[in-house]
DNA sequence: ATCTAATCCTATTATTCTACTAGGATTATA
DNA sequence: TATAATCCTAGTAGAATAATAGGATTAGAT
C-alpha cells in the first residue's frame, strides 16, 4: 500500500508521515518497510526538509510481484522451494514439491501481471487483464 | 504427505506408525494432523489391533485443494479475505484486496486441479494437466 | 480374561514470523 | 540554528507452526 500510495500521488516526494496518515500505518513501521524497497531501487528517498520518497521508475513498469519479492522475499509457499533444501528431509521425487512448484508459479504469474499503474487505474482494468480460467 | 501415503499404499488400513516411519514425521504429530481429516470425512479410522486409516473416498476424487482447506483452513493469502473484515481498516476499494483475491483464486485453481491420484501417478501426468501459461 | 496395537483426546512447549514501538543519528532546507 | 524529514538499530507482543508428553479408549489375538 505504501508503493500504491506513491504511485497514486504522482511525481513529487511524499513523506512517510503523509503516507502514515492516509494508510493507517505507523510511520516507524513504514520506515522499516521502505528500507528494502530503497535498497533494491524501487523507490528514491530524499532527506531533510521537503524530503520523502517517490517511485524510482514509472508505475507502469513496477509489478506487484517485484514489490512483494523485494519486501517479503521469494513468493514460494514453502521454504524448501527457494532455500537450499539440505535440511528438508523429503525425497527427490517429493510429491509435495511438485504441487508447491505449480502453486508458486501461479502466484508469481498473477503478481507479475499486475503493475502499480494497473492498481491506480482501478479494478475494471485488472479484471479484464490477466484473468485465468479455472474449472 | 499423510494423505499421499494413504493413497499410495492402496486399500487397507495403514497405521500412523507406518506412515511415521515412511514420511519422517512423528506419530504424535500425525495424530493431530489426522483429526480434521477424519472429522471432514476425508479419511476413515479404525481402532484397535490391525486398525489404522484409509481414504474415505477414491484417490481420484480427492483434490489437494480439499486436503489443504480441511487441514490448514482457507487458502486465502490474507485474513481479511475470508474472515469478517470489520477489523481490517482498509477501505472498500482497497487495491490490495483486489490483488489477493486474484492470487487466492489462482492458488485454489491449481490445488483443486490436482488429485491424490495424480500425485500417485507421478510428475509427468501433473505437468501435462492443469498447466497455466503466464507471461 | 488379558495383553497389545492401535486410535483418540488434551495440554504444553519451542521456535519462528509478523507487525509493530522506541530511541536516536544524520541530512537538508528555511 | 531550528526543524522536518530520512536513516539506523534494537527490542517486544501476539499469533502461528511444529512439534512433544501423557494418558484414555477400543478391538483384535493369545
Amino acid at each position: 500500500m505504501l508503493m500504491y500510495e506513491l504511485a497514486r500521488t504522482g511525481d513529487g516526494f511524499i513523506s512517510l508521515a503523509e503516507v502514515s496518515a492516509t494508510q493507517k500505518v505507523s510511520q516507524g513501521y513504514l520506515e522499516q518497510i521502505v528500507i528494502p524497497l530503497r535498497e533494491h531501487g524501487l523507490v528514491q528517498g530524499k532527506r531533510g526538509f521537503g524530503g520523502g520518497y517517490k517511485l524510482a521508475r514509472p508505475a507502469a513498469e513496477i509489478t506487484v510481484g517485484e514489490i512483494v519479492k523485494v519486501a517479503e522475499g521469494p513468493v514460494a509457499p514453502v521454504k524448501c522451494m527457494h532455500e537450499d533444501f539440505s535440511d528438508c528431509d523429503c525425497p527427490d521425487d517429493c510429491r509435495a514439491r511438485l504441487v508447491w512448484q505449480k502453486v508458486g508459479d501461479a502466484i508469481e504469474g498473477v503478481l507479475n501481471s499486475i503493475t502499480l499503474h494497473d492498481l491506480v487505474e482501478g479494478a475494471a482494468h485488472i479484471e479484464q487483464k490477466g484473468d485465468i480460467d479455472h474449472e
